[in-house]
DNA sequence: CTAATATGTTTGCCATTGAAAGACAAAGCC
DNA sequence: GGCTTTGTCTTTCAATGGCAAACATATTAG
């Protein structure tokens, strides 16, 4: 990639999300801090952005039109939640192949490895269109009948697309966990796909915010066993550690970075 | 291969990969980086392209149409494109099953459908967002690879799932409409997808501003005759208005509702 | 034959980048 | 507040490799 190509690239995040950041950058080029750098410099030198400890923020002066206000981008998620995709994005090594499930909590995923190299498998267009930008991320939509009211693509086509596809880690969010009724979500459509990513993933991680446990949504996924894996809070009652902890299954959660 | 050849191949390869690299393409025409960078060096001074370190990349200023820098969230539409979209939207009968190709003269298809009761089918992921809370539209997202910066999904996904659908009209936007070229798009996978589409569908209905007329993009679509309909405004060069008249292709343009 | 054009070769120069070191800023901690 | 620690910034230096200019060679047109 030229120079000019990077700069160019800056200057489209920079519109878009209106300040960028030395190290992320660097690393969704592949180039050094000081590299990066320069090209800041150069376009404050423009006038094109503003410098600032850390990165740069859009010059506000060059395009007053451009309010800053696009809640949708940055909208309000709970910390909790953002914690998760922390946690999750840790987990994922350099040119994996990744499912994420529809829903907030993998869309907080998402928005923690823009800057890795791997494949993202989804059934969830706006899952896919948070990651179109980012050069390091190949974005691969399942296809399917679009849910109503949400951006969740279900039935034949998704199904049919997951199979011929494999993948390493599989991130799913449910709506409910649960002793007896185990894993579930809130629609029967949503359990054939999943079921089908959960044969086709070499690994199976389920990512829900503590509010999840004790609660049984419409559609059961599976068994509490069928993942290895699980992405919560510190707050996940105790009988639901302790069975993780009795079956293998390894429990994630915030309480480990504090 | 004489130089005029290799300048021409190393023209048409700049519009379609926006960048070209020296070193490459001294081994792809067998000829020294020297050779190469004179070839640049002439095409710097028409305007063509823009020469930088190891290369080149396209001037955008000379085909501001090709970049695709998001226009999709920040640019006002035009009202030549609202009335394109009101258009289509009168052709469009109770129970169709309508193909929405990407691009924003679709998205403005689909904001004037959203009362209707149908099935859309798109490879367009945010045509498909659009649609997702209105009761009465079916909408089915082919999946693919979603092309990086764009909404566009293409591939092998997207092409298999339009093999199984029956459509009755597809709508398609182009990039540029011409006597010798037809029309044409900017990338060769689109075309791919879309003449799949043109191969599925009982009637295809080419949908494009004034603009484009007179001009060729990348990767041709097909003859001008491959559309029995098509949807502009009202400055459509006159000699295609002859053209289409001639021809018994409809030329719906913004002209009647006035 | 001569001039013009196209291409290759050589050479010294310079742009781009990364590494390293020290300056500087921010955030905690006593 | 002063201190340390951590992380970011700037500057300098060196290496790589692309670049331009001058010259050489070949091919073609007149």
């Amino acid at each position: 990639m030229f120079a000019i190509e990077r700069q160019s690239r800056i200057k489209e995040i920079l519109l878009k999300e209106k300040r960028v950041d030395v190290i992320e950058l660097s690393k969704m080029f592949s180039v050094t801090e000081v590299t990066i750098r320069r090209d800041l410099d150069k376009l404050a030198r423009e006038g094109f952005l503003i410098k600032t400890y850390g990165g740069a923020v859009l010059n506000k002066k060059q395009f007053p039109d451009l309010t800053d206000t696009d809640k949708s981008s940055q909208e309000e998620v709970s910390t909790e939640k953002q914690m998760i995709g922390k946690i999750a994005s840790n987990m994922i090594e350099e040119g994996d192949a990744i499912f994420l499930s529809p829903g907030t909590t993998c869309m907080e995923i998402a928005r923690n490895i823009k800057q890795k190299r791997l494949t993202v498998v989804t059934n969830d267009i706006l899952i896919g269109y948070e990651l179109r930008d980012y050069p390091g991320v190949k974005v691969i939509v399942t296809g399917g009948d679009l849910m109503h009211s949400t951006s969740a693509l279900i039935g034949g086509f998704a199904l049919r697309a997951l199979q011929d596809i494999y993948i390493s880690k599989a991130f799913i969010g449910v709506k409910g966990i649960h002793f007896n009724s185990g894993y579930t979500v809130d629609r029967h459509e949503e359990v054939m796909i999943l079921g089908e990513v959960i044969k086709k993933s070499r690994e199976v991680i389920i990512a829900a915010d503590y509010t999840k446990f004790n609660r049984t949504a419409f559609a059961r996924l599976g068994d509490l066993r069928i993942a290895k894996k699980v992405i919560s809070n510190k707050q996940v009652p105790s009988e639901y550690k302790q069975f993780y902890f009795e079956n293998n299954i390894k429990l994630y959660t915030t309480f480990e970075f504090e």
